[in-house]
DNA sequence: TATTGTTATACTCTATAACTATA
DNA sequence: TATAGTTATAGAGTATAACAATA
């Protein structure tokens, strides 16, 4: 544990605090989602990004246009129909036609996609427990709340 | 910026704290990179690996084993090969025979490779200074220290 | 035998641009 | 004309496993 080496190590004294917060961010990010992918190609034979375009389906039993998953996942249109296509194939989402504008998809989940999602969250709430185990809820939450001030912060300076 | 719709959009009230912790880690994590890979692309044509590697030999002028540069940077050793296989052919960097040991290969950057990555570097911290422009140093710090806690308990928690 | 880096392979994600159909 | 999604294309990064050279 001392003597970790990675992303951080290329910061100096003399650096910006924000590159240092900036690289410190990183790390732990790539250091939990490195192993949340690994988990669920493991366990689940799935990837990230399919996880969380299920993610967001589960919380609108409706169901979602592609479009906005586009914007909620921050990736592109081609990719959003990219993935929706793999998991239609395997019968965990379908796409519906939306009877008020014809050029619009609705996608939802389908029940075997809700039961395999609903075992992906409850695993990934383990690794997140397992991973975070000790840390204070202090902690936890002032980083919570200062993360929000950050990322306020990023979104306003890229509307000017 | 109010109802903006992202990975988060997907916790909900009753989810536990760590997975809403890391959705916004997450989201702020992805804002800054994917502008960051955007920046690179568009000023410096090159991409965020390249850059995090050129970054890592900068603080090395001896040069670095490339299985460290691996740890480092979290990724396998093949694509380290190949990462540097790109940037030599480029000039920005220089493999150097190792003489103790002549299974292992230095890399260091060039005189070319340090110029360029000296504009980067200097452009990202701009970039980084925009972003992050009006965050108060207070939370700034608060953030860094608390995500030195963050780190320090994933960390420990794989170790057993 | 173990380690370092290379090679070959394969796969996923990703964006872009041209396209289709609908509005 | 504008919008939603599709398709075709291309490229980057990534891991894995077999391999060669060296220790």
């Amino acid at each position: 544990m001392q003597n970790q080496n990675d992303l951080e190590t290329r910061a100096t004294e003399s650096d910006n605090q924000e590159l240092k917060l900036w690289l410190r961010l990183l790390t732990c990010s790539n250091l939990i989602e490195n192993r949340i992918r690994s988990y669920l190609r493991i366990e689940f034979e799935t990837t990230l990004p399919r996880f969380d375009l299920m993610a967001q389906l589960a919380q609108e039993p409706k169901g979602m246009k592609m479009g906005d998953l586009s914007e909620r996942l921050m990736v592109s249109n081609g990719n959003i129909t990219a993935i929706t296509s793999q998991l239609e194939k395997e019968d965990l989402i379908v796409r519906i036609v939306n009877k008020d504008d014809r050029r619009s998809t609705f996608i939802k989940l389908t029940p075997k996609g809700k039961r395999q999602y609903t075992k992906m969250a409850k695993a990934q709430g383990k690794w997140l427990e397992q991973m975070f185990d000790g840390l204070s809820p202090t902690s936890s939450r002032s980083l919570y709340k200062s993360l929000a001030d950050l990322k306020k912060r990023i979104l306003l300076n890229d509307e000017q």
